[in-house]
DNA sequence: CATTTTCCGATTTTT
DNA sequence: TCGGAAAATG
């Protein structure tokens, strides 16, 4: 099909149209990447090189899966729901799902949110009398996350100190407890399957020889165990190809190795390495603007973006005096933009942190300009659909401990904290589930607890037959949940969010092709499929009976049931936030969040030493780095217009920092900046920039004196008059603030005077009594 | 058991 | 400062 090829530049051709052996792709912001992926999915099936039977593609987000498989409908005849695209925890999870036993798992096995992890190693600890203070349960699931995502288990991880040893302990413990309930977390679906293809050669080898092609995106961002995991499928007769971008990892906090794009180079001898750098997004200035801040930049594989769109707009850059002041201009912009007939959708404001958006929040609430913040809760999180989702869990896996501590008490059923912990006994006593351990308990206890026992057991019988709607319609019914929040004042919402569940359970029925009378707990029979296929593993001897699942994707490839399908949906899709979804507004969000999207106009805010970059950030390993690559992302998802903002001071958690510019500045091309308020030399600067001493470390730099109230230019909102605060603001400090200095130690303020390079501060230490000092010379740091 | 009070944390986040 | 979560109280 030459239309399918039509309109690809030289290099995207070439990738598309690679041969069967390892590539890299190294895909530029904006340059077309996911379209290359895309097509060559198309192009391989079309030329008869692959069938979607043969094609493994997999990605981060269910947004970017959901994308491709449109997106290669939309091209092909063909239907892609039978197809392997999804996330690493997706295929993960179906292939587990298929493999149960061989992979140790129950058949009903549920997941485990990052919130469920917690609670299960919250009861865990609990039950094992630890102290939580000093080993703090968030740092366990760390732990415990970190160590699976280095394919490691509790034998393999290294034993340092004793506080190290006990954590390895819990650790073990965890995973005892998870296998007991047969419950697995993200991590362990991942190292489960890898565990899976790596100690099962013939299934390995099915795999390997099953998909032909390998399809990797947003490769930079794949941390150690999916790289193992992806090494593992490719076989003697298959290959990788990765797509990514370097300058885009920033995802390094949550274990993302951009270092597996250089070993993936090396260690499958990659000889198609294909730069794709024509950028088809932004306009010149834009450009060049991220070109020159990324190549400070020491270890990149190196790239450079290039446009035919000319230079358009300068990079608009403002200074204010207040984060308040700075929402108050980028608002005015905003209208400004939308006066020329912009659409809000294609404005975004982005921020390094979320703690930012209020101030810019409250002033787009004061003029009545619609927005959309993204991020918040998200609607598989809401406390009521966890909890019918525990009631579903517990019906389809009594052994569900997590789901069984949720809901017993909700609604209200008199079992309290010491009915529960005398279940808790029992169940450890007799190494079984706390549902398995009610009829041990005695008492006005155990009869709650069986009423209880008995209510999941009648749901359990009773929707045996039911579809998946139907079921979900019972157990909102039949738990109580629905009385529950009818009858509770501010229940409406939440009333309505079930009623979303059970149409959430008829959409997922509809697009997973099952019919509307399929049994949600029976693995279904897809029209066209002879038998209900299975594979069996007999001393190592594999017996492949998906056969038809091979030649047909359309036919039940998954072996899963409709409710454990829509269990997993539900822990591995957390759904939208849908706050103000659908209609025409601004767009706030972090920068990280921004990733992979475009808008015509973008304002980046907040640009401070000490926010952004951050300053936690100069504690880590190529933190700088990051926040570099951060910003560069951020620049790039300007089409048209790119507006840079900082402010002198910031409320920040009920204190005023005083920031200086963030380094950014000084790193971009000055010729495509337009300074809409004076630039102030880094040299008049109060106090200079002390670029050696650790960015984190003064960021309680004096404001700038350069920037004072008469001086700004083409400013479209008023300063705000804060002449009370003059003092404070020039200075940096007041009266009665604690101080520390670092030789005299911690004390209090008790006096300023002068101001600029003159300003003074009388200080009365605890140990070294009052002292006056020169604010240019003293090192004062304010303290909470 | 439910409501009030206190305390803690605070960068980024998908699965 | 502020919001969520644990602890304290009626």
């Amino acid at each position: 099909m030459p239309e399918l090829l039509a309109n690809l530049n030289p290099e995207q051709l070439a990738a598309v149209t690679l041969p069967n052996e390892p590539a890299l792709i190294l895909a530029g912001a904006g340059s077309g990447k996911t379209r290359v992926l895309i097509t060559r999915i198309a192009w391989l099936i079309q030329q008869g090189l692959a069938s979607p039977a043969t094609v493994l593609a997999v990605t981060f987000t269910n947004k970017a899966a959901r994308e491709m498989m449109a997106r290669l409908q939309a091209l092909l005849p063909i239907d892609t729901r039978g197809m392997w695209i999804g996330t690493f925890h997706g295929l993960c999870n179906r292939m587990l799902r298929a493999h149960y036993r061989d992979a140790g798992l129950p058949q009903t096995f549920q997941i485990l949110d990052t919130a469920d992890q917690l609670s299960a190693i919250k009861r865990l600890m609990k039950g094992l009398n630890v102290d939580d203070e000093k080993y703090p349960p968030k740092n366990l699931q760390y732990f415990i996350n970190n160590a699976k995502e280095q394919g490691l288990r509790p034998k393999d991880v290294d034993v340092t100190d004793n506080f190290n040893r006990k954590f390895v302990e819990l650790y073990e413990a965890y995973d005892q407890q998870c296998q007991r309930e047969g419950v697995v977390d993200f991590a362990e679906l991942l190292l489960r399957c890898y565990e899976l293809l790596a100690y099962n050669a013939p299934l390995r080898a099915h795999y390997q020889a099953r998909f032909r092609d390998i399809l990797v995106d947003e490769f930079q961002d794949t941390n150690k165990l999916q790289y193992a995991w992806l090494k593992m499928l490719a076989g003697p007769a298959n290959a990788i190809f990765a797509v990514g971008d370097d300058d885009q990892s920033i995802y390094a906090f949550r274990g993302a190795n951009v270092g597996n794009m250089r070993d993936f180079e090396e260690e499958f001898r990659v000889k198609h390495l294909i730069k794709l750098e024509q950028n088809y997004r932004s306009h010149g200035y834009i450009l060049d603007a991220a070109n020159r801040l990324i190549e400070h930049n020491a270890h990149r594989l190196g790239k450079n973006l290039r446009t035919d769109a000319g230079h358009g707009e300068p990079v608009r850059v403002y200074e204010a005096a207040t984060d308040s002041q700075e929402a108050g201009w980028i608002v005015e912009e905003i209208r400004a933009l939308i006066n020329t007939g912009l659409s809000r959708n294609e404005v975004a404001v982005l921020y390094r942190s979320n703690a930012q958006s209020r101030t810019i929040e409250h002033t787009l609430v004061n003029v009545g300009i619609p927005y959309r913040v993204y991020g918040g809760l998200r609607f598989f999180e809401r406390q009521e659909v966890k909890h019918a989702l525990a009631y579903l869990r517990l019906i389809d896996n009594p052994n569900d401990d997590t789901a069984f501590a949720r809901v017993v008490n909700f609604p209200a059923r008199g079992i309290g904290a010491r009915s529960l912990e005398q279940l808790a006994d029992a169940a450890r006593l007799y190494n079984c589930s706390m549902a398995a351990a009610v009829p041990y308990v005695a008492g006005k206890a155990g009869s709650s607890l069986a009423a209880f026992a008995t209510l999941v057991g009648r749901m359990r019988a009773e929707t045996q037959q039911m579809s998946l709607p139907e079921t979900v319609e019972y157990t909102v019914r039949m738990s109580g949940l629905a009385e529950f929040y009818q009858n509770e004042r501010e229940g409406q919402d939440r009333l309505e969010n079930l009623q979303e569940l059970v149409n959430a359970a008829t959409a997922f029925v509809s697009e997973e092709g099952y019919g509307l009378d399929t049994p949600a707990r029976s693995i279904p029979l897809r029209p066209g499929a002879t038998a209900a296929p299975e594979i069996v593993s007999d001393d190592g001897e594999i017996e492949v009976l998906d056969a038809p699942a091979i030649t047909d994707p359309a036919q039940n490839p998954d072996l899963m049931t409709p409710l454990a399908g829509f269990l997993s949906h539900a822990s591995l899709e957390a759904g939208d936030n849908q706050a103000q979804a659908g209609q025409d507004a601004v767009q706030l969000m972090t920068v990280h969040a921004a990733k992979g999207l475009e808008f015509t106009a973008v304002f980046i805010t907040g640009l401070e030493e000490g926010l952004f970059p951050h300053e936690n950030s100069a504690m880590e390993a190529d933190g700088l780095e990051e926040e570099r690559r951060l910003m560069y992302v951020a620049i790039t998802r300007a089409k048209e217009r790119l507006y840079l903002s900082f402010a002198q001071s910031r409320l920040l958690h009920g204190q005023t920092r005083y920031n200086v510019r963030s380094r950014f500045f000084d790193e971009l091309p000055q010729e495509t900046l337009k300074w809409l308020t004076p630039k102030v030399e880094a040299g008049a600067r109060w106090g200079g920039r002390s670029d050696n001493a650790g960015y984190g470390r003064d960021w309680f730099s004096r404001p700038d004196r350069g920037a004072s109230r008469d001086s700004y230019v083409e400013s479209s909102a008023p300063l705000p008059a804060f002449a009370n605060e003059q003092r404070a603001a020039e200075t940096g400090f007041r009266v009665g603030q604690q101080v520390f200095h670092t030789k005299f130690g911690e004390g209090t303020i008790t006096a300023l005077e002068g101001s600029g390079t003159d300003a003074k501060a009388q200080v009365r230490f605890k140990r070294h009594g009052e002292k006056w000092l020169a604010l240019a010379v003293a090192k004062l740091q304010p303290v909470e």
